[in-house]
Order: structure tokens, then C-alpha cells, then sequence
DNA sequence: CTGAAAGCGCTAACAC
DNA sequence: GTGTTAGCGCTTTCAG
């Protein structure tokens, strides 16, 4: 039981209690021999400095709040438990703060929330990290924070994204691998500043190989399942020119694409060939299972917690920017583009 | 700002801190009057009460935790959600926890939390409300806690739970009334004790229509996707004792169960009725979409977390259960038992 | 390099 | 009904 108080350990280890708060905090000026005495003694009473008190002598609270709102269950999970991890490691509580992106009052929502749960520091995901406003008051009453995915247009907000414009390269570059010259692209939310340079990558990829992009082939999605069935509705109405294969900017978006061929009686992979991105469960659940783009979200979110826990300790002031590989997952949605049923 | 402290409270309404610390905390023993003048001096200041100090000078902390074995994303996002709404409105704050339930060491952790974080109070899924070890030693240190989900067998324990059992039990009887009388059964993780109840309403579903329940079509699952493949596959092999439906008791697993038909070419609902349990993003992501049932997650969670605070404010020692009703939601992965291909 | 003293903002006993 | 007085366990000055 963490009863032991800094007193106990002072006592223990024979020295004051600020030599002890030293130790503990890490700071410069302590004998090596001393350190390690303060150290048995906090290792002999498990020691755990109380939070509370900390927080109200200090200026720090160890609190780190994460705001989301909620695109994914699964990505929110997954910042979570990344976050949570590097979090508890430092000793940091991880506060949640799901938020509502319309809410036009939400700066001063998220104002208020630091300074009545004395927050530390903050973790954005998208939407907010591309929200200017949100980052704009950040910034401007100088709480630190991170962005998970690139944060606007904005210089000097740290952050770690995926290389999604490379990774949409490659998998245009896979499909028009596979034969396929049609290739019809469903692309995100025209908001999220992640999700847009997957188009990016896709006409480049088209581009290189000499490729002309059509708009016609190009849908505006909104990353929704309903998005993805609409857009795929529009791609396959012109029964002539219907693209073999489709490559979705997300996952919940190729679902809907998926959803929509079958209720058309096409083939997959054999008529049409759908990619995702994400590479959410919902890749593994339907049928059959989609080709998509992983993301090492996890992984993200526990570097950008540490690039945030680094900026709290006063180290590397500003501007970092992190970049983490993507990974082509092929499975059985798609397969060599066949002769087109119904061509010239 | 929420830099006004007590002291600019009692000055500006002409009391001593002692009173605002009453009307703060509803402590009796205000006049009206008093109390009047210094909730409007509260709200003049916008004064918000210091959590680190308050934890640190009283017994509480302000602080429940929720507790999680990551089942599923989205149950967990919408126990989250229903919980911080809760919490908030009543100023405690929402510590998530995501364990392990195969850790043997998991009580001795759940306590360290309880102590190093100084949490108040838990709020228990499923499958962690399932666990003896970890309830034994709620009750044991006296931490007041609530589960969602029947908690275990134990006596005392409060919790929100769904009618698992009716639900099963309409299901069924909604196949039954479409004329299927083969009607497969894929079951829960064996230990999770809300899911094994859902075996039980088919089987007597079964029973009261005079239908004889057979063992050969009830398939072992453990809430897996891959579990629910595994079933199906199971229950397929014999061509001719085929059922003409299949009843999971998730939507993972009927997912499954819809992967393997299609692999089989067999049509959904034409062949083969699937229906599902929890009503998942999932239940719409794949085709046809799924029959299921519905619980309401996000209510039960709330309601779990006002059961807590108000134990934590004293009232109603123990022993509350509260049942939340699901409703079935008929999509289209379930039609009329039509006669069976190659039967005798 | 180390220590003593003074609070951080609040609650908990007791007074009155 | 209301106020006074001590701390809660730690970090911060500021001295040595």
C-alpha cells in the first residue's frame, strides 16, 4: 500500500525531504551516492509521491487529456491503449475527453477543461488536429500538445503522422500491377487533411505509369459506410464504363463499395476488385476480405504521447514531426483485372 | 479562469470558507439565505473547486475508474461514453483501465490502481465482472463498485444488466415464426456469464414451440469472428442435416457465419438465415445486414455509473440490480424458411 | 550539493 | 448555523 510518505523515505534514507523530491523528480545537483540511498529507500517502501499532492504544491498535474471525436471505435481504441501505455509508464494519468468537432463553442469547451482538470498537455487526433480554431487557442494560451496526424497548415505543432500519400502510391501502383486501368477512387473527408493526400498518392501513381486520371472516376466520400455505397452507386451506373477495380480511402468506405457490388451480382475479385484503407476488423469480417492499408496506429500514438511527455519535461521545444510507415495488406478482395464482361 | 479560490468565494459572499466548503458539498446546516448568497458568488467567480486539493485534504479523490478487457471496440467506446457522461455532470472524472483478464496478478494490480490512483470507486464489464478473484477482493478492501453486466454469482453486488434471456428467447421465436425448425445456435465465450444466458432463451424458445433442442446444433464459440467461421463450418459439413438458420450469440461471430455461406454460395436469406446479437457498426457493414439485437450500452453504462456516486455519496448501501431491455432489429440476413435444396 | 520553512486550496475536527 | 484552526504530502523559494 502506497502509504509510505516522502517523510518516511527522508527518514529512512537519512537525508531531507527535498533531497528526496529530487531524486524523484530528477533533477541535477544530487550526489550520486545519496541518489542511490534515496532510491533504496523508496524501492524498500514502495514509495509512490501522492498525485494530488503534487499537483497542488506543484504547477504539474501528470495529467494528459486525449480528444477524439469518435470517427472509428477502433481508432479510438487503439490511441487509447498506445497513449494509456506511454502514459502510465511516465506516470501520467490519461485523461479521455471525447468532443463534438461541430460544436462551435468547443475552444473555449477545451479551454476550460485545461484549466479546470489542470491539464498538462494535450493529444489531438483528427478531425480536431485539423480544426484551426481548436489549435489556434492551443497555441495561443500555450499548452502543450501533439497532433496525431499532421496538425493543418500550421508550423511549429509536433506531430506524428503515416505516410499516406506514399502509401496510396503503392497501392494504385499494386493495382494497375494487377492489370487494372480503371481504377475508380472514393476519397475522405474533404476536412481531414490525412485522408486528402490519399488522392494524392492515387493520381500520382496513375501519373506515373502513364495513366490519365478521369474525374469521373473520382467520388467525393465523407468516410462513411453510406458514403462509400453512394459513391460506389455513382462509379457503376455508367454500365459501360464501369472501373474494375476501386480503391476506397478508407476501409468503412470500401465495405460500402463491397456491399454495393454484391447487391449488383459482381464478382470479387473476379468482376471488380475493391481496396480499403486502415485496415479496420471490418477488413477480416466481410466478404471476402479486403486488400486495405495498415496503419500502425498504436504506434502512433504512443510516440506522439512521448514526443508531449518530452515537451512537458522542457526538452525540444517545438516542431517536431514524425513520420511512421504504412503497410500494403493484400488480401482476397482483389485479383488480376479480367476482360471486361460486356467491353468492346 | 477557474483561478478563484474558496477564500475569494467566502470574501466576496461575507462567510467563511467553512460555509462554501458546506454549499459546495451539499453538507446540511446552511441557512437558505446564506446558501443563496454564496452559490451566487460562485457562479459570479466561476468558481470551481481545486480537485487536487480537495483529494488531498478529504477521503475522496473524485476519481472512478472503468475497468475493460477489450471485448469489442465499439462496446467499449459506447461504456466509455455513457460513463464520462455521467461523471462529468456530477464532477468526477473517468479514469479508463484496460487489463488483462488472463493476468493471475490482476487483483493485486486492480488494488495498486486503488491505491496509487486513489479511485473511489469501479465500474466492471464483462468479462471482469465475471471474476471472482477480482470481486472478492473489491468487496474485501471495501471499494464500492458496479457492475455492467450480471456480476458473477455473488450476492451484493450491484449491477445494470440486459434481459439476455428474453431477448434470446424473441429471437428465436422470431426464426421459429418464419417456419424454421433447424435453427443452428453458435454460443458465447463460456465464461462470460451474460452471453451463456442467450443459450438458454433459445433453448427454451425452442421448447415452447415443441421443437426438441439438439446438441449436434449447438456449436461451442468464444465470441470471435473466427470462432463464429469455425462453428458455421462445423454445422455445414453435413449436407443433409443442414439448418436453415443460424442464431450467434454476437455479431462477430454471425459475421463469420455469413463469410463461410457466402464461401459455400449459399444465399442469405434464401438458403440460410443468420441472426446475430449486440447490433455492432459490423451488423451494416456486411450483405445482406444483419438480424440482431440491440442493447443499449451507452443507457446501461450510465446508469452503472449513477448507481456508483450515489453509493459513493452513501445512499443505498448495496444489493441494486437493474435489467435494461434490448429490442430486436430485423434487417435482412433473415426471410422465410424456404424448402431445403437436396432435403429428402 | 543539501536543508528549513512556507505555503498550494481544501476538508475535518472542533469550537462558538 | 457558522467560524477557527490544523494539517493532507508535496514543491518552492531561499539559505547555507
Amino acid at each position: 500500500m502506497s502509504r509510505a510518505t516522502i517523510d518516511d523515505v527522508a527518514a529512512l534514507a537519512g537525508v531531507s525531504i527535498k533531497t528526496v523530491s529530487r531524486v524523484v523528480n530528477e533533477e541535477p545537483n544530487v550526489r550520486p551516492l545519496t541518489k542511490e540511498r534515496v532510491m533504496k529507500a523508496i524501492a524498500h517502501l514502495n514509495y509512490r509521491p501522492n498525485t494530488s499532492a503534487r499537483s497542488l504544491a506543484g504547477s504539474r498535474s501528470y495529467i494528459v487529456a486525449l480528444l477524439y471525436d469518435n470517427p472509428s471505435a477502433n481508432y479510438v481504441i487503439n490511441v487509447q491503449d498506445g497513449a494509456i501505455k506511454t502514459c502510465r509508464q511516465a506516470g501520467y494519468d490519461l485523461l479521455i475527453h471525447p468532443c463534438d468537432c461541430r460544436d462551435p463553442n468547443l475552444a473555449n469547451e477545451i479551454s476550460t477543461l485545461i484549466v479546470q482538470s489542470r491539464i498538462d498537455g494535450l493529444l489531438l487526433t483528427p478531425p480536431l488536429s485539423d480544426m484551426e480554431p481548436v489549435v489556434q487557442a492551443l497555441l495561443a494560451r500555450g499548452t502543450p500538445f501533439v497532433g496525431i496526424a499532421p496538425v493543418g497548415h500550421l508550423k511549429g505543432a509536433p506531430y506524428v503522422a503515416t505516410n499516406d500519400y506514399e502509401a496510396a502510391f503503392e497501392m494504385t501502383r499494386y493495382l494497375i500491377g494487377l492489370g487494372h486501368k480503371d481504377i475508380g477512387f472514393i476519397s475522405g473527408h474533404p476536412d481531414h487533411c490525412s485522408v486528402v493526400r490519399r488522392l494524392a498518392g492515387y493520381k500520382e501513381a496513375l501519373a506515373s505509369c502513364g495513366i490519365q486520371s478521369r474525374d469521373s472516376l473520382v467520388m467525393q466520400g465523407y468516410n462513411s459506410f453510406a458514403s462509400g455505397e453512394a459513391g460506389a452507386r455513382e462509379l457503376f451506373q455508367h454500365g459501360n464504363g464501369r472501373p474494375t477495380a476501386v480503391f476506397a480511402s478508407n476501409d468503412d468506405m470500401a465495405a460500402g463499395v463491397i456491399k454495393v457490388a454484391h447487391e449488383m451480382a459482381l464478382n470479387i475479385p473476379g468482376d471488380l476488385s475493391v481496396a480499403g484503407f486502415d485496415d479496420t476488423p471490418v477488413a477480416l469480417q466481410i466478404w471476402p476480405s479486403l486488400t486495405t492499408v495498415r496503419q500502425p496506429i498504436k504506434s502512433m500514438a504512443e510516440k506522439a504521447a512521448q514526443l508531449l511527455l518530452e515537451n512537458l519535461r522542457g526538452k525540444s521545444p517545438a516542431g517536431r514531426e514524425i513520420i511512421m510507415d504504412s503497410t500494403l495488406v493484400i488480401r482476397d478482395s482483389t485479383g488480376p483485372c479480367a476482360p471486361q464482361r460486356g467491353g468492346n
